[in-house]
DNA sequence: CTGAAAGCGCTAACAA
DNA sequence: TTGTTAGCGCTTTCAG
């Protein structure tokens, strides 16, 4: 008496066809050693019938898995949701399930999530979010890859995770921090606030080490301008808004470390009757969609997601290499309404 | 020689606490008739070991699988990344596995992912996006929804789907339709246009059914109103909004069916010069996160996308009742500005 | 309450 | 080229 049947099996189709299982199953896997005339009447009688091979006996068997898992902070986040989409396609396109792990951005609770994917006995693993600037939990990190990594599983991840080695597609972190900022210092603004994330994210080091270039070639330091540290988040840039209007009235930009904190940063300034750009003006980074649909449209620094979920994927497919891939996503300046000459 | 080997087997901890495979497994999976002591003796070495069960092993012996799948239209979009988001909350606070599954809207592309994720072994599965009223559609659904089914799986619906006879959490569309019309109606809004998508979903039908209930309450029909299909993106606003304005250049309003489309139709009236609201009230539908961010902050109904995406996994985690479950989820009217009264 | 052993459905040696 | 068969790691009767 089975409880979940799905019913048909190989020895089903085996039987209709008039073969052994072993020619079944080498039919439909695609294996070579089967007559085409063999393979072609077995995949016949297993499309009429309906048949589909059980995951978990394939997977126990074959000790190999198609299933993806992906893991993301948030997958609300429109920056993610994109990502996603990206993996999902070349999943779809590769006849594979993609099974998606929320972090709700805990460093610790990623490990945590790499650690069920693996038992969760998924083959390959993608891994999106920031790397992390902490030792402890970069060796957690590595620890856990290396065991994946070691029982067969690709693991590759989107952003530069320090120390991780294993491929990796890394956005133009440092290029758009400084050409968002080179943007708004060539619009005279000298009084410009940071809205940022955590800074234990390798994301926001890079973000930021881009700003510092750009204020170097102007004879300025970030050590010098209010940095403030929130959410990585929509509230979190209301957050930081409002510590940065309070602390410093006197500011003529805003300089958001991504689109979501921008977003919350025009929020606070529209609530408080501060005009953008008129009186501030605004910037944004990665280019969600909705960033050029804004009030007033951000200026803010476009990134590929969707491509960089693709291109994740696609290096998780291939066989592991000896070095460590990369693949760099480039960023391009989307100057728009919210960033205009600072004020004489 | 093993492949794929997780290192660890139940073999394994059942040596280290001194048991056999059969009391290890009871121990850990739960099960009843272990003495208390033997049973926080294994956890304890099971833990201390590392010891992940293997899935696929479990699964198969079982015949239940521990993971849930998703079928959406579109990751990307923030309507079904924001359901997903519920989705995984609820998944994650029970360990199970989140499968996602795109559609790319097309219906039949849906009923395959349904097949895709019963091959895949899963057990339960939540279907995010709207019913379809082709009655084939309906028939393909629905077989392979009962085949699920009968071999012990669980599914749920977001949305309403005819027939079906599944639980579902169903958005109160039909209200939601007549609110935002009935808003646009006593702003004086008489020429109005409707930018819809695919008039083959129930969702469509739906809030195009609510929308027709006000307008009877002021004694007009929905058959007098310029109802323009394209799809239900952003891009499909835009060119629902590019037909509008060419074919009804007298228009006050434009009521889009989603937020996403609303967003392409403010995009096309910025570009065009078209005031909004000044020359014309523009409202949208699900209230996406960005919607009240917008330029202008866009007039819209609220569905709680999260909430629904909970709900739909907490039906599908129940046993199967006699009688399909259903639960409301309730729409409210958010008024910002992009509407105002029509101009004398 | 605990253990031995028979599968779950499939793949992959190994034979023929 | 095709078939036979021994597992993959776990759950679950069935004995004890």
């Amino acid at each position: 008496m089975r409880k979940h049947t799905a019913g048909l099996r190989l020895v089903d189709v085996a039987e209709h066809a008039g073969v052994s299982i072993a020619t079944a199953s080498r039919a439909l896997s695609g294996a070579t050693g089967v007559s085409e005339a063999l393979a072609e009447r077995v995949r016949a009688v297993a499309t009429e019938l309906g048949y589909v091979a059980n995951v978990h006996a394939r997977s126990l068997a074959s000790g190999a898995s198609p299933a993806v898992g992906l893991v993301v902070h948030e997958i609300g986040d429109p920056y993610f949701a994109e990502i996603a989409s990206g993996v999902l396609e070349v999943a779809g396109a590769h006849g594979r399930m993609v099974q998606i792990c929320h972090t709700g951005r805990d460093p610790h609770a990623e490990v945590a999530q790499l650690r069920a994917l693996a038992g969760a006995g998924v083959g390959i693993i993608v891994v999106a979010g920031s790397g992390h600037l902490d030792r402890d939990v970069q060796a957690q990190m590595k620890a856990q890859v290396q065991a994946f990594e070691a029982t067969g599983g690709r693991v590759a991840v989107i952003g530069r995770h320090p120390q991780l080695g294993v491929d990796a597609v890394v956005p133009a972190n440092v290029a758009g921090g400084r050409s968002i900022a080179e943007h708004l210092l060539s619009l005279g603004h000298r009084r410009i606030a940071v809205a940022a994330g955590s800074r234990r994210l390798a994301t926001m080091a890079d973000r930021l080490a881009g700003v510092e270039q750009a204020l170097g070639d102007h004879g300025l330091r970030l050590a010098d301008l209010p940095v403030v540290e929130a959410a990585f988040t929509l509230d979190g840039g209301k957050d930081a808004a409002r510590q940065i209007m309070d602390a410093h009235p006197d500011v003529t930009a805003v300089l958001a470390l991504n689109d979501d904190m921008a977003v919350g940063v025009l929020s606070v300034l529209g609530e408080r009757g501060v005009s953008v750009p008129g009186d501030v003006s605004v910037t944004g980074f990665d280019d969600v969609t909705v960033a050029g649909h804004l009030s007033p449209a951000l200026t803010t620094v476009r990134l590929p997601m969707k491509q960089m979920g693709r291109q994740a994927l696609e290096l998780a497919l291939l066989p592991r290499a000896a070095r460590a891939r990369r693949r760099t996503a480039e960023q391009r300046l989307m100057v728009r309404a919210s960033t205009a000459p600072v004020r004489g």
